[in-house]
DNA sequence: AGAAAATTTGCAACTTAGTTGCAAATTCGG
DNA sequence: CCGAATTTGCAACTAAGTTGCAAATTTTCT
């Protein structure tokens, strides 16, 4: 199970052309793992007795990412962004559109999106938001 | 105008029960006018002579949060989270739903939702992603 | 209006998340 | 196994946000 688990991530990242590193290997297995987005920190703790500095848990992501094996789940920016509910419904606000060459945002109102509807029993959805991201027309 | 915006801002907050302060009003116009989600450094800046410490801009969001003025945009949260870009589209990932009681994250996987064209001329979209909020199974 | 009570503000110090430079260690290709 | 390329760990740093507390402001009560 665990030598499966390991050969792998061998295999993934030889194929990605990345230097197959024990760091990177534990990494790897651990997101082979997961069943969420995890942080650095969860991730670090997840590697239990393998120790890696965190400079180098990010720097494996940040590799990890340049090749496409990895996404930043919820597209997240570091600061908060605060804007005025007042044209948002208590299910929705409008989706946020930020461009990929000049991290420009901008609001899209006036679109609202169906409401979407797990698959998964039990789930209980109350508001949905939707990011988007793309050229904007400045940049097009 | 500006006299508007002041007596806006003022009757906002005295409706909200909040405290009519120098502080608040001068957010709350920033806010007024944002045509974009706005962090607390951008919003300092554009409070222009009117200074006030970070710790006040942020607790004057805290509040206006509170009444629910306010939204955080992007319900983002503090930390990057990572996974893998197997099971992805390339223009979209599964919805993630996180729970507000509990904080847990999920995937939901097997869902694509439709992609979302803009109502606004010339943004080129490349990728879309939803996030969930209400409660999880547990919770429930 | 004036005073007491409630709330907000600013400061300094702190935490958390992530980054950078650099020297030492590891990995790869021949 | 050697040398070049890449990665690692460390320490120090930045950015974003938080906390405690005393002083200032706002509201309420009379």
């Amino acid at each position: 199970m665990r030598r499966d688990l390991d050969l792998q991530a061998r295999q993934i990242l030889k194929t990605a052309k990345l230097y197959c590193t024990a760091g990177r290997v534990a990494v790897l297995r651990v997101l082979l793992r997961a069943d969420k987005p995890l942080r650095q920190d969860q991730i670090a703790k997840r590697l239990g007795k393998k120790r890696f500095n965190k400079v180098t848990i990010y720097r494996t992501l940040e590799s990890l990412l340049r090749v496409g094996l990895v996404h930043k789940a919820f597209m997240a920016e570091r600061a908060w962004h605060f804007e005025l509910a007042h044209n948002c419904s208590e299910t929705q606000c409008h989706p946020h559109f930020t461009c990929t060459k000049c991290g420009s945002t901008h609001c899209l109102t006036g679109m609202s999106l169906p409401m979407v509807k797990s698959p998964h029993k039990g789930f209980h959805i109350h508001r949905q938001q939707t990011r988007l991201e793309g050229l904007c027309p400045a940049c097009a």
